[in-house]
DNA sequence: AAGAAAAAAAAA
């Protein structure tokens, strides 16, 4: 398409003087006619060469000549999007630039003149009111249509107006042409730039059909959004030069194309469904160990996937073990290729869960088909991303293949097994990087918060809709969020089912009422719907859930692959006398035994106990309060003691750990000792259990056991420790002691997974459980519970967007109310999960001198670096020291201290520090740990140990 | 009074 020097010469020299952009150091400028062309060209670009095929479809199918449309309608919205600057209340912004405005011919007052009232009508506002004023009654259009339109020019900055302000506008059209004798004039010039785009970017003979349409929501955003990345990229000083110097090199299509080059921007995946069975398929995408055979969930999943009426929800419930990430990855891959995808976004619980994925993804992306010369964008997305070696090797380019030229000069990439393989490149391209652009990158591994913000009412929204829009999503761990985070995810699955987005979700417990919640939001159901039925009824495990919008649900009941085994649960009194007691009898002949503890208190003085009687080095102390290098350093040892393959297992040895042993690491004890906890957490740490086949374990604990206890057993209705209720709940916890009363003492052993579900289910359904005299306490129990659920959710509501509204209703107002944009408030930051408040801190050593370094303790080659206070610190010392955040316990985040806390640790936040070149430490809260590991702080003594992590007591 | 783990932060 030939995007020339066509729209200038539609103008005439008034409509040419509009400018558009002024670069203030510089002088530069650049006229409106060639912004309007710049971004336009790149929308043009962006939809041929990157915009994922779903997208286009989703956009094509609303309007009467389908894609070819879709393109003509974004080429044109990304060419009008700044006609608002085309007003008096722009343009009078910069003094030598209105004055070549008023020398041809378009007068307008003088900044000052116009005062505050310019806040009135931002540019972006004003070209909606514009656009739509000219659809009316330049095109004939019906006013109640145009809104549709118009609003994806009004969004362009991140939020769509409200009514409030368009109705305030609406009195001042001096804000918009100066009135008197030259309105006419500003009404002409304003016409003439319209007119001249709709010829130019052809869609002049398109309105009068495009009048009849009713655009669904879904596609006013990503219409929104593929407007502001245009004009981002078209905004790029580098890519897009101003005037003078810049209008050397034309308009339209040449300059575009050059910038286009410069830009240099991956496009987007394009899946093809695999042809190969299962079986081959798992080989040729996995690094699966020899004689590996697909499960039968992985099978299912993948024949799910290509047999659903439309790609959609695929719910895929199975024990910890049956290769779940497999099995969604293949499934993405299908559904991906059958949607149309251009990527995938993995989401995770944990910072920590997504640095393990990462990995697992590339190697994964390696082994894709790959067509010659393709690039794929790999972003991991979570706070602590820039910390993480393998997305930092990315970004350093490091991982890009080594390319072998053969004879006929055809380019072939070599794998890390050596042979000879198809496979793309893989990048970090650095215009995808920040929080608003990394999610555009096609492949991302990040924090399942990354998702939820696609339903929190914030600035640039649009961009984020867009990004999941191209891409299959997979959630993994889908029971590990709570109501708050459930009411996000909601949201986001309606919009998700909208955009026809494929998704994936993961779980190894969920219940059955949360299942159904998920299909009807994702299928957009209303909560009563009859369909959905046998979703929240379906007792089978493993379970597949298909849904595809506007079908019934099918569901799907693998066998599970065999592997299983029994757990005997007991009580155990609490008390440390009484747990020191037991486990030097079960461990008389040696062994390894985990002690979960619910609260960091209990973990510690539990801790104290065991070492008196066991010896010191017999005992090791696991929790999240530790710095995070040695919190990793935690993880690293208990797999090398304790994992698959350890090979230095202790003869007897106890971990006591709080609940970061419950997650996601693959180690095997012998004996299970745990608080009470809900059932489905309880399942999980007894997965720790026996998890590995096992020679010589001793004669007493060949059969897994677990022993619960933190719980008065002797009370009428068993009384959790006081921990333990705050932190769960007492309706979920007596719940899970009554549904595994027939198992303690004698009873049957819990057979895993075989009961998994059946107990998940009776804890999170609504039946009756328990003994009768329980039944009050329950149903106490019950009511403070909904009580504290319905909270959560109506907080949630606060900021969440609300459900796509009826097509053809224009986005206005959807984000009134919004969290604002480089919210600094602490209310402001934390919004899609339901947290208290509180206080992280970078720790470092106060050496005997006075001065500060990295913790000495820290390892590759990050301890011990000096951190100078009057200085900007070594980058290798500010990330190490960045390596070493720690959060605070809760009680010094409570509302009457907190405010003391931060004060006093803002002495160590030196001024030096506080510069853009030193981004690991500006801003950061320093807690400098003296020798001998003491410090104080707002009244409370803290100690922090290598062995204990950090210790606070009330000094008061 | 105090009690888990978890996440988070620049635009045109």
């Amino acid at each position: 398409m030939s995007e020339g020097d066509g729209l200038r010469a539609r103008l005439s020299a008034q409509a040419l003087s509009v400018w558009a952009k002024h670069d203030k150091d510089n002088g530069g400028w650049l006229p409106l006619w060639c912004h309007m062309h710049d971004s336009a060209a790149v929308a043009g670009l962006l939809w041929d060469c990157w915009l994922p095929a779903r997208v286009r479809a989703l956009v094509g199918r609303v309007l009467p000549e389908g894609e070819v449309d879709g393109r003509r309608l974004a080429v044109w919205l990304a060419g009008v999007h700044d006609i608002g600057k085309a007003t008096p209340a722009f343009a009078c912004q910069v003094e030598v630039l209105a004055d070549r405005m008023r020398a041809a011919g378009l007068e307008m007052p003088s900044r000052r003149a116009v005062g505050a009232d310019r806040r009135l009508a931002p540019h972006g506002l004003a070209g909606q009111v514009l656009l739509q004023e000219w659809l009316e009654e330049q095109r004939g259009w019906p006013g109640r249509v145009t809104g549709q339109f118009a609003v994806v020019v009004g969004g362009h900055h991140g939020v769509p107006p409200d009514h409030p302000s368009l109705r305030d506008l609406d009195g001042r059209w001096d804000l918009l042409r100066t009135p008197g004798g030259n309105e006419g004039v500003w009404r002409r010039v304003q016409g003439e730039l319209l007119d001249a785009c709709a010829a130019e970017f052809g869609v002049e003979g398109r309105l009068g059909e495009w009048r009849g349409v009713r655009l669904p929501q879904p596609v006013q955003v990503v219409l929104s959004g593929l407007v502001i990345m245009a004009d981002w990229i078209a905004s790029n000083e580098d890519l897009f030069p101003y005037f003078p110097a810049g209008s050397e090199c034309g308009a339209g299509s040449g300059r575009a194309g050059a910038a286009w080059r410069d830009l240099d921007l991956p496009g987007s995946w394009r899946p093809v469904v695999p042809r190969d069975g299962v079986g081959e398929l798992f080989a040729s995408r996995f690094d699966l160990p020899a004689g590996a055979v697909v499960r039968p969930v992985q099978a299912a999943a993948v024949e799910t996937a290509r047999g659903m009426p439309e790609p959609g929800l695929l719910i895929v419930e199975a024990p910890m073990g049956e290769g779940k990430t497999e099995a969604a990855l293949a499934a993405a891959e299908v559904l991906a290729a059958r949607a149309g995808s251009g990527g995938v976004f993995f989401a995770l619980p944990t910072m920590a869960t997504s640095n393990a994925m990462f990995p697992r993804l590339l190697s994964w992306l390696d082994r894709l088909p790959a067509g010659d010369g393709d690039r794929l964008s790999v972003l991991l997305a979570h706070s602590k991303a820039a910390l993480n070696k393998d997305a930092a090797e990315l970004r350093a380019g490091s991982r890009k293949r080594i390319a072998s030229v053969d004879v006929d000069g055809a380019v072939q990439t070599v794998s890390a097994g050596g042979e000879a393989a198809a496979s793309a490149e893989l990048v970090a391209h650095h215009w995808l990087v920040g929080r608003k652009k990394g999610m555009l990158s096609s492949f991302v591994v990040g924090t399942v918060d990354q998702l939820l913000f696609a339903g929190l009412r914030a600035r640039h929204l649009v961009l984020r809709h867009l990004a999941v829009a191209g891409k299959t999503v997979v959630i993994d761990e889908a029971h590990a969020y709570d109501t708050y985070m459930n009411t996000y995810l909601d949201r986001v699955l309606g919009w998700l089912g909208a955009y026809g987005v494929p998704v994936v979700v993961l779980s190894a417990t969920l219940p059955a009422a949360r299942r159904r919640e998920l299909a009807q939001a994702y299928a957009g159901a209303a909560g009563d719907d009859e369909r959905f039925v046998p979703v929240e009824q379906a007792r089978e495990y493993p379970l597949l859930t298909a849904v595809s919008r506007g079908a019934v649900p099918v569901l799907g009941r693998p066998a599970v692959s065999g592997r299983g085994y029994e757990v005997r649960v007991e009580r155990l009194d609490d008390g440390l006398g009484v747990l020191a007691d037991r486990l030097e009898a079960e461990l008389a002949g040696g062994g390894c035994a985990l002690v979960v503890r619910n609260t960091v208190g209990r973990v510690l003085e539990t801790a104290k106990a065991l070492r008196e009687r066991f010896g010191p080095r017999a005992v090791t102390v696991a929790h999240s309060r530790f710095i995070d290098v040695d919190r990793a350093e935690n993880d690293h040892r208990l797999l090398e003691l304790f994992g698959r393959d350890a090979a230095v297992r202790p003869g007897r040895h106890i971990v006591v750990a709080s609940q970061v042993a419950e997650q996601s690491l693959d180690v095997d004890f012998d004996l299970l000792v745990s608080d009470a906890a809900p059932v489905d957490l309880l399942l999980q740490r007894m997965g720790r259990l026996h998890r590995h086949a096992r020679e010589g374990r001793p004669a007493v604990l060949r059969d897994a056991k677990c022993l619960v206890t933190g719980v008065d057993w002797s009370a009428a209705v068993p009384k959790p420790v006081r921990g333990s209720e705050f932190i769960y709940g007492r309706h979920a916890l007596l719940r899970s002691l009554a549904v595994l009363l027939p198992f303690f003492d004698g009873g049957r052993p819990v057979d895993l997974p075989g009961d998994i579900s059946a107990l998940v289910q009776d804890v999170y359904g609504g039946g009756q459980v328990g003994p009768a005299d329980w039944a009050p306490a329950l149903e106490e129990a019950r009511l403070v519970h909904e009580k504290l659920q319905a909270g959560k959710a109506d907080r949630a509501e606060q900021f969440c967007i609300g459900e796509a509204g009826k097509d053809g209703r224009p986005l206005i107002g959807w984000l009134a109310g919004s969290v604002g944009d480089a919210d600094d408030t602490r209310a402001g930051r934390a919004q899609v999960r339901d947290s208290e408040e509180c206080v992280e801190v970078l720790v470092v050593e106060e050496l005997g001198d006075g001065s500060l370094a990295t913790v000495h303790w820290a390892g590759e080659g990050r301890g011990g670096l000096a951190l100078p206070t009057d200085a900007v610190p070594s980058p290798e010392a500010a990330r190490a020291a960045a390596a070493c955040g720690l959060r605070l316990p809760v009680a010094m985040a409570k509302p009457h201290i907190v405010d003391r806390v931060v004060a006093e640790l803002k002495q160590f936040s030196f001024e030096k520090w506080q510069t853009k070149e030193n981004p690991w430490l500006a801003g950061q809260l320093i807690l400098p740990i003296r020798p001998g590991c003491q410090t104080s702080l707002a009244g409370f003594r803290l100690m922090y140990t290598r062995e204990n992590g950090l210790e606070v007591s009330n000094a008061r």
